[in-house]
DNA sequence: TGTCTATAGATGTATAGACAACTCTAGACA
DNA sequence: TGTCTAGAGTTGTCTATACATCTATAGACA
């Protein structure tokens, strides 16, 4: 009964706004541990089950961030969240039943690069980045062009990878401590590379979606993502269902 | 055992598994009613609560429809569902602590809408059409304007709403059944009277979400969601969590 | 024929309990 | 001092059970 409001949501609703209240009115601030399951059991009188179900949501929804046999954290604002589910349209594909195939376009390191890329990608010291460029098909169409650039501090064999796997992204995000990301969506007229790789015209108007994570302070990585054509277009039909 | 994998994953993760499995090879195809999760409990030998775990998130995340007291069944390829989430940024944007506030521009009913409108929203039929513009805020500062045509014929009273509320899509999906949509995102240079009411420059580039939904054969809706500024950013920063 | 009602069947929620897996630390021990 | 181990605490999973809620339908009844 304390602190859990009185409409008609079911337990684990009134659980979830419990949290977001407490996240929202800065009670439990950016990182803050939140009170272990089993003392929110007790304090707001449900089951652990009914906790567990609120905060694993709310972790899935990206407020929380939990530890097994740690415990629970707030998470920073989740502004970025519905960014990163974009660049996971590749894995819906291939969910979708699509056929998925990648292709490895370019693969160097690059040990000296210059102040432009640098600056461009805010590279905070001297070292040198490892470069790859992966088209994605989607039933033998090409769907996405991806460049990365990646300190080699940061990840000692990045181009020993195999990039033909999906999990390029899940590959730095695990083999990285992460600390911080930034997204740019954004559009821009293609290169006469873009056109070719990705069957399009020159200037045709491409999506691209950058993103940048850092860790610590001198470590830096950028990746981005390239949509083909001039608009990005999906649909789908919903009938009703079978009798 | 029958059915499910031999990996190390858990029960729930292999249930899901063998539900898309089935949906990927055809053997459930598209609005197919699947066996109920007491059929699925006997059948695959485990508890009610782990198939009914694995159903929901599964539904969660696009790929099936449950109506309670009828069944669950296979919902259409979920390849739009990324691009819905952007348009919830709005909500977010409350979520997340900031003040959100909306703004009617202009309420009108087009009683006879010109050749032009009918084309370019693919109108099948001539009758009068509801439009309305609302700029969104955060913090007082605008971040998205919402446009959007509603054949009268789809929603008798839409212009009574409450535009300042934000379940204005949320009213749209459930006052009427949803048959068909379509995503469009694209970027377009800011007119004149965008760059007066977003706070930018003329000929900026402004990120574009377009969103048409069909119901039945007739009738017509369409939405447009339009992003501020030549890009739209957003960023956040991971610290470890408090000892 | 039409309407109302009871019922079966399906999903939704909630609980209690058990065990597994992981992390951290205090204390034993060399 | 350094290392190892046991244990406490936390989250993750799974089960069995119960009841609530919703839908469609068959059958009673007027």
């Amino acid at each position: 009964m304390p602190g859990l409001s009185n409409t008609a949501l079911p337990l684990y609703e009134k659980v979830k706004d419990f949290v977001l209240d407490n996240i929202g009115n800065g009670n439990w601030p950016q990182n803050e541990k939140l009170p272990s399951e089993h003392e929110l059991t007790s304090s707001l009188g449900v089951s652990r089950m009914t906790v567990h179900r609120a905060l694993r949501e709310l972790t899935a929804e990206g407020y929380l961030r939990r530890v097994q046999g740690v415990g629970t954290f707030v998470s920073p604002p989740k502004a970025q969240s519905t960014l990163i589910e974009i660049s996971n349209i590749i894995s819906e594909i291939k969910a979708r039943g699509s056929q998925h195939r990648a292709e490895v376009i370019l693969l160097e390191r690059i040990e000296r690069p210059d102040q432009m890329l640098l600056d461009a990608f805010e590279f905070r010291k001297l070292c040198p980045v490892d470069h790859s460029m992966v088209v994605h098909y989607e039933n033998g169409v090409p769907v996405q062009l991806e460049e990365r650039y990646v300190n080699t501090e940061l990840v000692k064999n990045y181009l020993d990878q195999d990039f033909t796997s999906i999990g390029t992204y899940d590959y730095l995000q695990h083999s990285t401590p992460l600390t911080e990301v930034e997204h740019l969506i954004s559009a821009i007229p293609a290169t006469e590379r873009h056109a070719r790789l990705l069957h399009i015209r020159e200037r045709d108007s491409c999506l691209v979606l950058n993103r940048k994570t850092w860790t610590g302070q001198a470590i830096a990585t950028v990746n981005t993502f390239t949509y083909v054509g001039s608009r990005y277009s999906l649909g789908s039909r919903y009938l009703p269902p079978k009798k």
